[in-house]
RNA sequence: CGGAACGUGGCGCAGCUUGGUAGCGCACCUGCUUUGGGAGCAGGGGGUCGGAGGUUCAAAUCCUCUCGUUCCGACCA
């Protein structure tokens, strides 16, 4: 029984002045959670018995779906990740350590290279698998900025878990077996949650989805369709293009001066009012500009190449979106120095005809998917104050390629349906991917199939993150008033609350019914303090978000309790002879 | 990592402009009263003012650096 005289805890009147999020500043408020370093929490004893219930739902479902749990260290060497290429991928992204012998050591971010290795040293023939094995255990990420609290953390909990397949039919099953369970897990946790695609990251792979809780809180975007069940991360979006359109009879490009022109907008006003220049059937837009930028390409290793990137002038490059293709090399601006090595460019009128690797910048140069052939532009011409109308993709120029850099808007169509998408925000909460020979490449994890021959074999990966789960349970469940638990997380089933004077009959009342409701196998939290006023104790009640709240004070001289649901605020007088009979009710429907 | 703001008992804040005994509310302790929506009175304990260096007879206050926090952007399963 958990007795708010002697809990160790204090609740706080006030929100902490670092705290944004609603569910920090609860959590932080109703003595769950304490900071205890830069992107680093205390469980307090209330949110360790949260912490653990969520912990335990996603042991129970993951033990229920077959698989099996391991642990590793967090401490790591050097080696599995400098051969999987990570130790420099992950950047300033991993704490790195030495040992006394000076021998490199990290904390580990995740760990697909040791699973990988594990399961070469035990495992060498194709009956051996599938195999499904995972671990709940500490990672370790050096973000750049921590926030909201226990939503992006630098020491967080993660249950990662990992399959291992002789082919690709055994990977799609796999991951599908894991992707039920994690419908299952979040079903159980009572957290909303859209499975959008994804893109895999540092992690490497294909197919990948998340799992995100949708709340504006949260810090990933993503869109989906209003029409169908298509839902991605917006850095997953593929664009539809549109259809190629012949080329014959289409009107010659033609190069025009248009001075005063350095923005998409000056210019389209330009080429509207010029009659020599105008559209013949309407007013042209931004859309038929093509915008071309170039930026860096900061490589792992440290070297750097140029990138061009066409894109229709009404949208903006989304970096993240082209981060996320051009991974793991981060995009840096292309600087003034940048453009005086290159005379090609010429600045603010940079066009398809010195962009290309064949051309003269010699620069990379991919184009949005709706540059398709036939699609006419107009666009720079390389010259200063000059640009070209109806350059002609496939007949003018050729990309070297596609990108997906374009910005989504909300009312862009649907890839697969076409209609409008809406674009929300939502929290990470679980990510699977299919790895595929990746890791096991690099390691060396090779089976011998049926016929003794060599196979490497195909992994999955697969993460819930354990700890960000409490604070997204938290954050789609609470309200103004406080927090408010499902009752498998929640840290009691009753939250008794006891009012009147110390002489009145109302304390050895609750503590009676407090025993009788624990022999019932509930489990109980009984504010029993003496002389703390009754404000408080239903405020505290609130904050705390136990989902039931029962007031043993002034309805005890009829021979009633109260009984408060935390959520909708509903109270029922029951008899005190009917009073364990009734919560029981309550708490196992 | 860029821009901005802020670090003063456990929490929320004032004091800094104009250098001179460190203050308020909540929380905590003692006593009495009070007990159904954050009680009252009286008394009390607790802070090297984030850290380091500098200027000065004297620094919470002025200067420099640094660490941390929040917001925006960048980054990020």
């Amino acid at each position: 029984m958990l007795r708010m005289s002697s809990l160790f805890l204090r609740t706080l009147r006030e929100d902490p002045s670092d705290a944004e999020v609603p569910s920090h500043r609860l959590l932080v408020r109703g003595g769950y959670i304490r900071r205890a370093a830069p992107g680093g929490y205390t469980w307090l004893p209330l949110g360790w018995i949260v912490y653990r219930n969520v912990e335990r739902i996603v042991r129970e479902e993951m033990d229920k779906a077959g698989f099996q749990e391991v642990h590793f260290p967090a401490l790591l060497p050097r080696e599995p990740y400098e051969i999987s290429g990570r130790w420099t991928d992950y950047g300033d992204g991993v704490f790195r350590l030495k040992d006394r012998k000076g021998n490199d050591f990290l904390l580990a971010p995740t760990h697909e290279e040791m699973f990988t290795l594990l399961v070469k040293d035990l495992y060498s023939s194709y009956k051996d698998l599938p195999l499904h094995i995972y671990q709940i255990q500490t990672k370790y990420r050096d973000e750049a900025r921590p926030r909201a609290g226990l939503l992006r953390t630098r020491e967080f909990v993660m249950k990662d878990s990992y399959s291992f397949d002789i082919d690709d039919e055994g990977l799609v099953k796999s991951y599908e077996q894991h992707r039920q369970a994690y419908i299952d897990t979040f079903n159980r946790l009572g957290l909303p949650f859209v499975m959008v695609s994804a893109v895999s990251g540092a992690m490497g792979g294909s197919a990948s989805e998340e799992f995100l809780a949708p709340i504006d809180v949260g810090e990933d975007t993503f869109v989906r369709c209003t029409n169908c069940d298509y839902a991605a991360n917006t850095e997953a979006v593929q664009v539809r293009p549109p259809d190629a359109i012949p080329l014959d009879g289409l009107p010659a490009a033609r190069v025009e001066d248009t001075p005063d022109t350095p923005t998409i907008e000056t210019l389209v006003d330009v080429v509207n009012e010029r009659a020599d220049l105008r559209h013949p059937d309407r007013d042209w837009t931004a859309a038929d500009t093509l915008k071309n930028l170039v930026v860096k390409l900061k490589h792992p290793d440290g070297t750097f190449s140029a990138l061009a990137i066409g894109l229709p002038g009404d949208r903006e490059v989304d970096l993240k979106r082209v981060e996320a293709q051009v991974g793991p090399a981060e995009v840096v601006a292309f600087e003034p120095a940048d453009f005086a090595k290159n005379p090609a460019l010429v600045k603010g009128y940079i066009g398809p005809g010195a962009l290309g690797e064949h051309n003269a910048s010699g620069i990379r140069y991919l184009v949005d998917p709706r540059v398709v052939e036939g699609s006419a532009w107009i666009t720079g011409a390389d010259q200063p104050g000059r640009h070209v109308i109806n350059l002609t993709m496939g007949r003018d120029f050729t990309p070297d390629g596609v990108i997906e850099a374009a910005e989504i808007h909300g009312g862009d169509p649907c890839p697969r349906c076409g209609n409008a998408l809406e674009i929300a925000k939502g929290i990470e909460i679980g990510h699977i991917f299919q790895l595929g020979r990746r890791y096991a490449t690099a390691l060396g994890l090779t089976v011998l199939d049926q016929n003794g021959k060599t196979k490497v074999v195909t992994m999955g990966s697969y993460g819930i993150g354990v700890s960000r789960a409490v604070a997204a349970v938290a954050e789609t469940t609470l309200d103004e008033k406080g927090l408010c638990w499902p009752r498998e997380i929640s840290p009691a089933d009753v939250h008794i609350v006891v009012t009147g004077k110390p002489s009145e009959p109302t304390g050895p009342a609750a503590e009676e019914l407090a025993l009788a409701l624990e022999t019932a196998g509930l489990r109980v939290l009984i504010d029993d303090r003496v002389g703390t006023s009754p404000g408080i104790k239903f405020n505290d009640a609130e904050l705390l978000g136990v989902p039931t709240i029962v007031v043993v004070g002034k309805g005890l001289a009829n021979g009633a309790i109260e009984v408060k649901d935390r959520r909708t605020g509903e109270r029922t007088d029951v008899p005190v002879a009917d009073a364990v009979e009734h919560l029981v009710q309550v708490c196992r429907s």
